[in-house]
RNA sequence: GCCCGCUUAGCUCAGUGGUAGAGCACUCGCUUCACACGCGAGGGGUCAGAAGUUCAAGUCUUCUAGCGGGCACCA
């Protein structure tokens, strides 16, 4: 069989995906077990908008590597795909071409005709998302595929609304809400951003009615909604305006009197003690405004324009040049007591950034802090979901639900959920699941529906139940619901995870997922975050092209959890890695005559088995064992960690090379025949491991391996095409596998390897060539390292590149010999007469000694520590007393030697 | 203001009480019949600082410094 000597990730990738795909492998249905686990992932649906980056390819690894193990396993496996409307960015795009392309805006085009276009836009760039995550290998289930504005998932959305109606969880109100001037469309809190900014305090003076000149000071960074006060508010307890409390003020400019209240929310030691209060353009104030029953005076319009309640002389001014005027005037009538810089934060649209108004407006709201009571509740009681890592998530989570405000949740925007509210001719309000509904209620069909939609995030929540079918009681809500895990980046934590819970409580009586896993931050080089506007951001498709698929799966899912920089030469190891799977396969694929993947080791039949055998299948057990337990914690970076130190350093160093004489014979014969199929096996099992993080290379190879074939997938998937990622997936069983854990083999192999390695040293630091052979003397006194000795001297003489080979008790050394100790009083001896500088030998083993004298003082000292022996465990003193033992006769043994040398 | 996280080799990061690790980078030697995206051998860290708990601290506690994050307030 050809096979290149470097792995081509791109023909691997191309050839692979659209046969699991075409043959059903992603779909739960292929498990035809009926008693199967099941288990789910909904994916969190990536806006259509733009393509997928970074973050996204991190969360799909993960989901992957999960999905592809548990469906291994046997589990019946869903990992449902999908994709999020998302409202307001959509819009915004959409409306952004349509400006440079025709120079339209959306009221040119009318509602219709826009939300058509926008349609055409989703069609367009959802494909391309589709192909981004068929090249990320994630093996999702595409016949289920869904969209949150789907016609079954609106009629969840409808259903949500109209219950929560029903309850009077939303109502129909005047609030006080984030308005975006630009986008011209309420928002919720968690849309909105706070930035700090450098900006100016004004200390304006407000003269105090009748009273000869008396003036009260009141300090804000935006005068222009002094034209809206109706009060100003002092700390009841200060006693600097107690007199005051009841008095009159005179509204500068506006000519208005208005009272001087006392509210526990002012801090006297801030600004002047003394607060405008504007109720109709600032929570807080608005707040205020309902304690004392003052008047809302709008002066501020939707385009962040003055009003006429503003005044002749303002009205029509945006914001910002009112602001100036209202300085100006106030400097001209000598009431501007001072002005001083300030830094303070401002609100802007999560969006575009503008710079947000409050403004009381009529919209629809819900109260989350009574949805959010049930989710609450199963976090404290039974600690549902487990947040992964737990810290800080769970608090951040918990403080979150604590805290809740009414929901803004109607939008005007044109693309999104239309809000299921009709009115009729008097502007009474009917909400209900479809119009005829309404229409029965109001008792005449002349009726409007409300022209606003929901918050994109209202039909998110709904996702792990619409997406199986919810309110119908579908078969996959039965057998998907709970979904096992829920994977997804930290600052959606308030907008999604938290809401998901709340519908999945109310809604299903349980929690919408077991597991949060929160994924880190991946920065760029400098720890900067990466993005748009910074153009900073690194392509999963450009990384994908240059170091390929699997290599790249490897970084990200060590990523995991934690932030991290993003640093090409991970990949580029991890490709290095790839390409050493592709080699060793290669190797074994070309010495595979005659062999069989299927029936090589058996695992079982120990007299067959060489030591080399039992080392690796004990170590390939323990792997297994570490692997799992890794993944089932989340604990990816182990798991990847485990499977590179194992194929790279157990398989390909020590495995291969030790069996490589036996697997490459000449003659075929059965010794040849059962070496390269035991070689094959380990080869095949370790494929299966690594499957779930590589999965183009793990297939690429393991559909090339002599004797595999339908036979070897798992159980579930009987009848299926034969396919890696249907087999099952290696596991370690206490009770029926410990006997494959050796631990014989596993100190006999590093014994093996100790002598070797000691060898090898002598040869580099002697500088010996390496086309040089040299003769070895193997000195043990020991029966068992004599034995294991003996039996290895050709792979010995092999890996230290030795023409002969002795072992014995106690062999004569020549003077001329460069020397190691090993364990159980062994060593090793390396006849160089002519090749030796004794000095140079002396120094070298003089700095060995040196370091085993250093390590038995310190061992020793913890040993002469009564409260050491009398405190520690017992088998760690022991363990303690064994290795000075060793390290004793070692540096005796480093003792002679340098006598031997001596002049 | 409140809460939280991080600080380990030149770089990116593992390591939740018992001999300080990996990859990359670095030094030396190798066209060794799977792989130079490789093989072999090396060098490199007072685990941010201080105090404490413990027989034993990178690991637990407290404090300090630097960096980062979240929440509240910001008139």
């Amino acid at each position: 069989m050809e096979i290149p000597k470097t792995y081509d990730p791109k023909q691997a990738e191309e050839s692979h995906y659209a046969r699991w795909e075409s043959a059903g492998c992603f779909k739960p249905e292929t498990n035809r077990d009926a008693s199967a686990p099941v288990y789910s992932i909904a994916i969190p649906p990536p806006n259509v908008t733009g393509s997928l980056h970074m973050g996204h390819a991190l969360q799909h690894t993960i989901m992957d590597v999960l999905a592809r193990y548990k469906r291994m396993q046997g589990f019946r496996t869903l990992w449902l795909p999908g994709f999020d409307h998302a409202g307001i960015s959509t819009q915004i795009m959409v409306e952004r071409q349509l400006k440079k392309e025709q120079g339209l805006t959306r009221h040119d085009l009318g509602r219709e005709k826009f939300v058509e276009r926008v349609w055409e836009w989703n069609r367009q760039y959802g494909g391309e998302i589709r192909m981004q995550m068929r090249r990320e290998g994630a093996s999702v289930d595409w016949s289920r595929e869904r969209f949150t504005l789907d016609e079954k998932l609106t009629r969840a959305v409808r259903e949500f609304f109209v219950r929560c109606y029903e309850e009077g969880l939303i109502y129909h109100g005047d609030g006080m809400i984030n308005w975006c001037p630009k986008d011209q469309t309420a928002l919720s809190d968690l849309e909105v951003e706070k930035e700090s900014q450098a900006g100016k305090l004004y200390y304006l003076q407000y003269p105090l009615k009748g009273d000869g000149g008396r003036r009260v000071t009141v300090a804000t960074t935006r005068p222009e909604t002094m034209l809206g006060d109706t009060a100003v508010a002092v700390n009841p307890d200060d006693e600097r305006y107690g007199d005051l409390l009841g008095a009159t003020l005179e509204l500068p400019l506006m000519g208005r009197e208005i009272p001087v209240v006392a509210d526990e929310f002012v801090d006297p030691a801030f600004g002047t003690g003394a607060v405008k209060v504007t109720p109709a353009h600032d929570p807080n104030d608005y707040a205020m405004g309902q304690r004392h029953n003052l008047p809302q005076v709008k002066v501020i319009d939707p385009h962040a324009r003055m009003t006429t309640e503003a005044g002749a002389e303002f009205e029509g001014l945006d914001r910002y040049a009112a602001r100036e005027l209202v300085v100006q005037k106030f400097e001209e009538l000598g009431l501007l007591e001072k002005v001083v810089d300030y830094e303070f934060s401002i609100t802007k649209c999560g969006r575009c950034r503008t710079v947000i108004e409050p403004l009381i407006s009529t919209q629809w709201f819900l109260k989350q802090a009574e949805l959010g009571r049930a989710p609450l509740e199963l976090m404290r009681e039974r600690r549902e979901p487990r947040f992964v890592p737990e810290t800080p998530y769970e608090k951040v989570y918990i403080n979150w639900l604590e805290n809740l405000h009414d929901w803004t949740l109607s939008r005007q925007l044109w693309w999104g959920h239309r809000i299921p509210a009709w009115y009729d001719e008097e502007g009474r309000v009917y909400v209900a699941r479809t119009e005829e509904e309404a229409r029965r209620q109001a008792g005449t069909d002349k009726l409007t529906q409300d022209p606003d939609v929901l918050d994109t995030w209202f039909s998110s929540a709904l996702w792990p139940i619409s997406t199986l079918g919810w309110p119908d009681e579908t078969e996959d809500l039965k057998t998907f619901y709970p979904t096992s895990v829920l994977v997804t980046a930290r600052d959606i934590i308030f907008l999604w995870v938290s809401r998901m819970m709340m519908t999945g409580v109310k809604f299903r009586g349980e929690r919408a997922f077991d597991d949060v896993y929160i994924t880190g931050t991946i920065f760029d080089k400098h720890g900067q975050r990466m993005s748009k506007t910074k153009q900073n951001g690194i392509d999963p498709l450009d990384v994908f092209d240059k170091y390929g698929v699997d290599a790249t799966r490897l970084v990200l899912a060590s990523v995991g959890s934690t932030d991290t920089r993003w640093n090409d030469n991970q990949v580029e190891s991890y490709r290095n890695f790839a390409n050493k799977i592709w080699n060793a396969a290669r190797f074994c694929l070309m010495n595979s005559e005659g062999a069989n993947a299927a029936t090589g080791i058996g695992w079982a039949h120990d007299k067959d088995l060489s030591l080399a055998d039992r080392w690796i299948r004990s170590r390939f057990f323990k792997t297994t064992r570490a692997v799992s337990q890794a993944i089932e914690n989340y604990q990816f970076y182990e798991a990847v960690q485990t499977l590179y130190h194992f194929f790279w350093d157990d398989f390909c160093d020590w495995y291969i090379e030790l069996t490589k004489a036996e697997v490459t014979l000449a003659e075929d014969t059965p010794a040849r025949r059962g070496a390269r199929s035991r070689l094959l096996t380990v080869l095949e099992q370790s494929l299966r491991l690594l499957h779930p993080f590589m999965p183009y290379i793990t297939e690429e190879l393991w559909l090339r391996l002599p004797g595999v074939g339908a036979e070897m997938l798992h159980d579930a998937y009987r009848g299926a095409e034969p396919t890696i990622m249907l087999t099952s997936y290696p596991r370690f069983s206490e009770k029926f596998d410990y006997k494959k854990i050796d631990e014989q083999a596993e100190s006999d192999v590093q014994a093996l390897i100790e002598l070797i390695s000691r060898v090898r040293n002598i040869r580099s630091e002697l500088g010996i060539k390496p086309g040089e052979a040299v003769s070895l003397l193997i000195s043990a006194p020991e029966e068992q390292s004599r034995a294991l000795f003996e039996t290895q001297t050709a792979q010995i003489a092999r890996l230290t590149r030795a023409s002969d080979t002795s072992v014995g008790a106690q062999l004569s050394v020549p003077r001329a010999s460069a020397r190691a100790a090993l364990g159980n009083g062994a060593e090793v001896a390396v006849p160089l007469e002519g090749l030796i500088d004794f000095a140079q030998e002396r120094a070298r083993l003089g700095k060995e000694q040196d370091k085993l004298r250093g390590e038995a003082e310190r061992l020793e000292k913890q040993l002469s520590n009564p409260q050491f022996v009398e405190r520690a465990p017992e088998e760690k003193v022991s363990e303690l007393r064994q290795r000075v033992a060793d390290i004793a006769q070692r540096i005796v043994a480093i003792e002679q030697m340098l006598e031997a040398l001596a002049e």
